[in-house]
DNA sequence: CACTAAGCGGACCGCGCGGTCAACTTGGTA
DNA sequence: TACCAAGTTGACCGCGCGGTCCGCTTAGTG
C-alpha cells in the first residue's frame, strides 16, 4: 500500500525543474517552452512530463510554491506589535518577489486547478487578518477590505513593469502611493462595493 | 508621384479588420489567429496581410486608434474649468476604453514601432499638461509627476481584472482610492525617484 | 553483486501558427 | 464598354510547439 519513496535523483531533478521553469518563464513569459525549460534545468524534456503531466501542472506547481511563501511571511507577521508595519512588511514583501521574478501571468494559465485555489485562498486568509487588524486600530481607512489589499498588492509591480529601463525600486513609490490611499486621512467616500474573492 | 487613392472596398476592408481584430484580441488575447481575425472581419487571410505586413503591424495599427482617442479628449479637457475633474474625468475615460476591450498586453508586442512610440508621447504630453495644472493649483500632491499619473492610468482595471465575475464598475473602486492617494492630504515622502518615459 | 522497477532521454508525432503566392475578381477610368 | 491595376482568396509552406513512447541507465535492496 505505502508507495516505495521518489529516488534521490528524481527528488533532485524535481527541484531543478522547479528552478529552471521559474527563469525561464521570468524571462520569456507564458510562451517559454518546455523544451527550453528542460534544457536549463540539465534534464531531457521527457522528464519534464514525467514530473509534471502538462505544462499546466508545472505552472501550478511554481505558483503553489510562491503563494505559500508569502502566506508563511503572512501568517507570522499576525504576531507583530504594529499592526501598520506588519502590513506593510507584507506587501513589500510580495512586491519584492515579483520584482525578481515576474511570474503574474502564470496565475492565469492555471485557474481551475485546486491545489492552486486552496494556496490563494490561504494567502487571501493571511492578508484578511492583517487587513482586518490594521483596520481596527484605526490605521487603514475602515472602507477598505482584505480582498482590496488583496487586489492591489500586485500593483506596484505592474505599474512600474511599464518603464522601459526603471530602477529596480520604483515599485516602492508607487506603493507607497497606494498606502497613502489607503490611510485614513485622504479617504472620500468609494464608488461600488468591495468585491468578494472565492 | 501621387499615388492613385485606395479603392473603396479596399477601405472597407480595413476598417472591418481593425474591429475584427480588436474584437479577437480582447477575447483571446495575444494568442488569437489571424486566420480567425479574417473570418470574422468575412474576409480571407491573405487580405489581412495585403493590409498589414505582420500580425504586429495589425496590432499597432490597433494601439495608435485608441491612444489617439484618448489624447484627442486630453487635450480637450486642458480647456476645461475645474482642472481636478478635467484629470478625473480623463482618468475615467482611459479606464471605460479598456473596461470594454482590454488590449493592454498588446503593448509589449509592438514597442519600438515608431508610430506606437509617437502615439505613446502624444498621450503622455496630454496626461503631463493635466496634471501640471492639477497640481499647480494644489489639487494634486507636488511630488507626483504626468509620468506617474500616466503609468497609474492602467491599474484600476488590472486591479478589477482579477476578479472573476467582478461588477463592470469595479474599476471606479480603485480608481478612486489611487486618486484618493494622489491628493496632498495623505502624502508621506515618496521613496524613489519620479521615472522619466521616453 | 545481481536484480528490478523507477527514472531518464530524445526521436518522433500531429497540430496550428504566421506568412507566401499565383490564379482569379472587381472597382474605377477614359 | 473595355481595360487593367488594385484587391482578394485559400491552398500551401516551414516551423516550433506540447505531448508520447520505448529502449536504455541507474538507484536502491536483499
Amino acid at each position: 500500500m505505502t508507495a516505495r519513496p521518489q529516488r534521490a535523483d528524481a527528488a533532485r531533478n524535481r527541484r531543478l525543474l522547479l528552478a529552471a521553469a521559474a527563469d525561464e518563464f521570468a524571462e520569456h513569459g507564458l510562451d517559454a517552452s518546455v523544451a527550453d525549460i528542460a534544457t536549463r534545468a540539465g534534464v531531457g524534456k521527457g522528464t519534464v512530463f514525467r514530473h509534471f503531466a502538462t505544462k499546466d501542472d508545472l505552472i501550478a506547481a511554481i505558483l503553489i510554491d510562491r503563494m505559500a511563501e508569502l502566506s508563511a511571511l503572512g501568517e507570522r507577521l499576525l504576531a507583530a506589535a504594529d499592526a501598520e508595519a506588519a502590513l506593510r512588511e507584507f506587501l513589500t514583501a510580495a512586491a519584492r518577489q515579483r520584482q525578481e521574478r515576474d511570474l503574474s501571468f502564470l496565475a492565469a494559465a492555471s485557474e481551475s486547478i485546486p491545489e492552486v485555489t486552496a494556496a490563494r485562498q490561504r494567502m487571501l486568509d493571511a492578508v484578511d487578518a492583517l487587513v482586518g487588524r490594521a483596520r481596527d486600530l484605526g490605521v487603514l481607512r475602515p472602507d477598505v477590505t482584505g480582498a482590496d489589499v488583496f487586489l492591489l498588492m500586485c500593483a506596484p509591480n505592474y505599474i512600474a513593469g511599464y518603464v522601459p529601463d526603471a530602477s529596480p525600486d520604483l515599485w516602492r513609490r508607487y506603493l507607497a502611493l497606494i498606502l497613502d490611499g489607503l490611510r485614513p486621512e485622504a479617504a472620500r467616500p468609494l464608488p461600488a462595493e468591495a468585491p468578494y474573492l472565492s
